[in-house]
DNA sequence: GGGGACTCTTCCGTCCAGTGGAAGCGGGCC
DNA sequence: GGCCCGCTTCCACTGGACGGAAGAGTCCCC
């Protein structure tokens, strides 16, 4: 029974949050094992810490044994949505009741979409994105109209990295997608036809303010109404200015 | 400089729990100071747990250097919402859309309500629920949908304590609530006046599931729009029964 | 039914990371 | 200047965190 020779460098609170970041979208239910090998813990002590986790309800046991996200830290992260969020969840409601079709804002983070809300009726299409989920740039609709106005820089940068392909009609051959983000500027929106998910495709805007895209709206639908996409582009782009407007 | 003597009995992670406990619904920007008093922590302590949380992206810095609940928590909450959460969502929407209300989904958690989703539009009303907030459940339509399908035993206990009395109209007589809980079961649905804010009204109903109580939906209005009350109740029945069926 | 593979739980000696008092810093106010 | 307040940094001390190992429970296959 030697005592641990255990890893230095690493204070209990980056454990801890190694442990929370185990979970993700596609890993919502862990086993003990599964968490220690993500999180990089020994299993001893991934077993002493989720405990105490569970004690305090940031963690939850599921009647199989396996661990997901407490109630604890949904209430807790309930508290950090910001005044984007607060301000653009009326228009996307009003988007939604006036077209019936999933509604999404989303905004850049690093490399990614981060989608801040969805509003979602009872229409069947194929689930993607998620509320608190990431995806690439590049094949989703607010992916572009964001990428579009963003920076030289970050454009140029963003494409000389090797893009993902996640069907196979996805563009990611630099010289297409930049003048794809061309013409998403001249338009002033973006549409995607099942670039990310086969079956899907949609439309999206910009939400500007004083030129900066601070976010993007976006409705999504099955592929096989695509035709339908060009009638929701001018409530799509009411919808990005009045929430550009309540933000101003 | 002697060496800390520090309180015993406590993991490293309560004490991050405790500091992020620290927020809530009336406390989203504390002062580092704050965070110290509030989660009962020495200053230093608290400066460099704090500092390892924000490291983590789990607190934010604001601009006046105050902490807030950082992004990196509202992502991991978001991974937590389940089957009940996703099944409503849609209903409560198509609720909405009917009514142009503000919508509410709501569960019973030890002696209050806990409200897990809402859908509110443009229509000013005084905002006392949020998603992630709690109130009690005597002076709220879905708190009382709740509380009348509770068990004997439970409604008992609940009334037996000294009950909030957040505004004159408030009903707290043990009696008087009783009978309005008898009331509640005969008609289906709960009405409420003005018991927990003044300027708003609501309409709720239960979502049984076998007999139990599993949620409650609500719409909350002006009060000066209280006659619109009645015609409501019809949608909100049929959207509880609706989000029932989707659950079994 | 026995043995192997697996995950979860408990135990415990070692030792370092965590702790809190105190001092130092900076800004606002009288 | 002198005071107050909140934030940051420093440091000696020590008790709680660490992880290896063993034990318990479960499943499956030979």
């Amino acid at each position: 029974m030697s005592g641990g020779s255990r890893e230095p460098g690493r204070s209990v609170t980056s454990r801890v949050l190694a442990i929370l970041s185990a979970f993700d979208g596609d890993h919502r239910r862990l086993t003990l094992t599964e968490i220690a090998r993500r999180s990089g813990l020994a299993l001893s002590t991934a077993h002493r810490l989720v405990a105490e986790l569970e004690a305090g309800r940031a963690l939850r046991r599921t009647s199989d044994g396996s661990f997901c996200v407490g109630p604890r830290l949904w209430e807790l992260g309930q508290l950090a949505p910001g005044r984007l969020q607060r301000a653009a969840h009326p228009w996307l409601l009003e988007l939604f009741s006036a077209t019936g079709e999933n509604v999404h804002l989303a905004v850049r983070d690093g490399m990614e979409v981060l989608y801040l809300d969805k509003v979602y009726g009872r229409r069947a299409v194929p689930i993607v994105s998620r509320p608190g989920g990431r995806l690439p740039m590049h094949p989703t609709g607010v992916g572009r109209a964001l990428l579009a106005y963003e920076q030289d820089w970050f454009i140029a940068s963003y494409l000389s990295r090797t893009l993902e392909r996640p069907t196979p009609h996805t563009v990611t051959e630099p010289g297409r997608l930049s003048r794809e983000l061309a013409a998403i500027r001249a338009q002033g929106y973006a549409l995607t036809y099942e670039e990310m998910t086969v079956g899907s495709c949609s439309a999206a805007a910009p939400i500007l303010v004083e030129g900066h895209p601070v976010a993007a709206v976006g409705v999504v639908l099955s592929s096989h109404r695509s035709r339908e996409l060009p009638r929701l582009v001018s409530p799509l782009l009411s919808t990005a200015r009045n929430i550009a407007a309540a933000l101003a």
